[in-house]
DNA sequence: ACGTTTACTGACAACGTTGTCATTAAATTA
DNA sequence: TAATTTAATGACAACGTTGTCAGTAAACGT
């Protein structure tokens, strides 16, 4: 390997003049520069980071944790989105990012308190994780990409308003005289999945309309589920005219369980989603769904981070709602009767 | 930060003692050790990643190269469950993950060079890269998770058998009467694309049908480009009764194009994709793929390459196939005449 | 001509850990 | 009893870099 010293020894002059070079330091003579910049091109040297860290106290890289249990978020689109976003900010911002699968034998607090990272993103944290805490109370700067309760406001969070997309899509259906509507939920154990159910019941409640509960129906965010769920709902004496599904991915589960019991989409059951994964447009029919801007939340968790990271003194909790919009395609028509 | 030196103080030992007892070496009486480990425990030590790591000359970390250009690797569920199986196996066996988005201004080759990594495994990385060589030659332990050229075999990978995938499903085509079989192909630039058209033309000439150069159209393995791509081949004055499309969403694209054209599938037109994402079960109808374990290749690519970072005098390039198979669903069918 | 500033450079310590080698005391052997 | 092995521990250098501070020579001011 070759290091500063070969450097130094190659061009004559001492370590801490090379250093100087390499960072662009003070003022150096032209000569002595130039003499530097040749022997450092001749050797082909590159610093060693790991030493630069040991002396500057920091890593400059940032870690992902995914939550091993939540097998799903792999094949899920919404989760690449998430994190390319956050992939970019930190590549523009010359962060590394550690990609950190959580599970016992790892956790994740011992990322920072082993200097391996300066400061952790954490990508769908279930509630009262007990890691988290932790973070707090040895400020570890942190950012969530999800609520990690309804209530906690000492952490930072970037997370798209659930409770007003799901607003958005029954205003829609209600304005298409839709009554019977079903909720097709993630894992109640996620705030994304409560404060969507709160949405729910508040329009509902709105138009005076009743909120069964039997209407609500918790899953997993996968196809299988959606596909589960709906032949569920539809059992009901009084099954649902319309389905709101917690993501996409249910969605696509819902309408191929619906055509399976003979039920055209939308002609009899009008089908939402939630996301708009790139494939909503080409499914059939092209799938309705309340959008939600999953690149920016990454790319927002990253930058909250990195601001954090750079002033530590003055930082304080930031949660930041990005909107959702709902994008209208076929998987949702007027009401049958 | 507590340090080794805060705990051989509290605990009356040197330094030297503290680091044999976190590293389990040598015998310690066991008073020094329960002294040690309480004092530790006491001062909540963590040993520092990076000090050890500068001594060590190595990071136990693995960097994951994605190249920037290809946009739509972070949107394809293909990519995630690659992803996944590198960083199971990875955390499986105490290293870390860094994924590093390639362009320009931060080439992989430095990862290396700088010590952030001890390794590489390459994404998707297209013919003729030029970093790949250097990497090579200054013998970096590195494994590519697709093949960089239909020659080259100094370079260790993992990889689907694309070609022969493409012969199963002209196999199952032709036993359905088809004769007209388009290939709505990936970019040419990737190797594996290129393999798919390779099976293509062989399993067709195989069975003396032409292999008509306009029945190979080329796309870029998304949704949008299989939409726009089976317009284009239905426009043909012979169209096809058979498609089959470089990965799964292209396969959707084009089922939606093709209804909207009015052809039902698979009645008029079949429709086969390649490596059974998920979703692939819930489209309607449900697709017809060819199977690549994409998890087994992420988790066979990691394994590969920690094998050679523990041996690198010894590490001969190393070149793994995996086998695909057909499922068959209902968007293929016999053709009508 | 002499003091003072300025521009440039280097010696050395430090970051927190592990490796090498020496040292001590106890245990064993002759 | 003396010599030798063994077990347990510590002093110090090293990893490759940056920070601190001091040093030298030239340029400047009076």
């Amino acid at each position: 390997m070759v290091t500063i010293k070969d450097v130094a020894r190659l061009s004559g002059v001492s370590i801490k003049t090379v250093s100087r070079v390499v960072n662009n330091l003070a003022e150096i003579s032209p000569e002595t520069r130039k003499k530097v910049q040749q022997a450092i091109l001749e050797l082909g040297y590159q610093p060693n980071t790991t030493a630069r860290n040991l002396v500057n106290g920091q890593t400059n890289t940032v870690g992902v944790i995914i939550p091993h249990s939540a097998d799903y978020i792999f094949t899920h689109p919404f989760f690449t989105q998430v994190l390319q976003g956050i992939a970019e900010e930190l590549s523009a911002n010359n962060f590394n990012l550690l990609l950190h699968l959580a599970h016992d034998k790892a956790p994740y607090a011992s990322l920072y308190s082993q200097r391996k990272v300066d400061g952790l993103i954490l990508m769908s944290i279930p509630i009262g994780d007990p890691n988290l805490q932790g973070l707090e109370e040895n400020g570890v700067p942190c950012v969530c990409t999800c609520r990690i309760s309804e209530t906690n406001n000492s952490t930072s969070w970037v997370d798209a308003d659930f409770a007003g997309g799901v607003e958005q899509a029954i205003e829609h259906l209600i304005s298409l005289r839709h009554r019977r509507i079903a909720l097709l939920a993630g894992p109640m154990s996620l705030v994304s999945v409560r404060l969507r159910a709160l949405g729910y019941r508040n329009a509902l409640q709105k138009h005076g309309l009743p909120a069964a509960d039997g209407y609500i129906l918790e899953g997993d965010f996968t196809s299988e589920s959606g596909h589960a769920l709906a032949a569920k709902a539809m059992k009901d004496p009084n099954p649902p005219s319309a389905l709101i599904c917690g993501d996409d991915m249910m969605a696509f589960g819902a309408m191929q369980a619906l055509k399976e019991l003979g039920y055209g989409v939308p002609e009899d059951v009008s089908v939402i989603g939630f996301d708009d994964i790139s494939l909503a447009r080409f499914s059939s029919p092209p799938l309705t769904t309340i959008r939600q801007d999953t690149y920016e939340k990454g790319r927002k968790a990253a930058e909250t981070l990195l601001a954090f990271m750079r002033d530590k003194q003055n930082a304080t909790p930031r949660q930041i709602m990005l909107e959702t919009s709902l994008i209208t395609r076929n998987s949702t028509a007027s009401a049958k009767n």
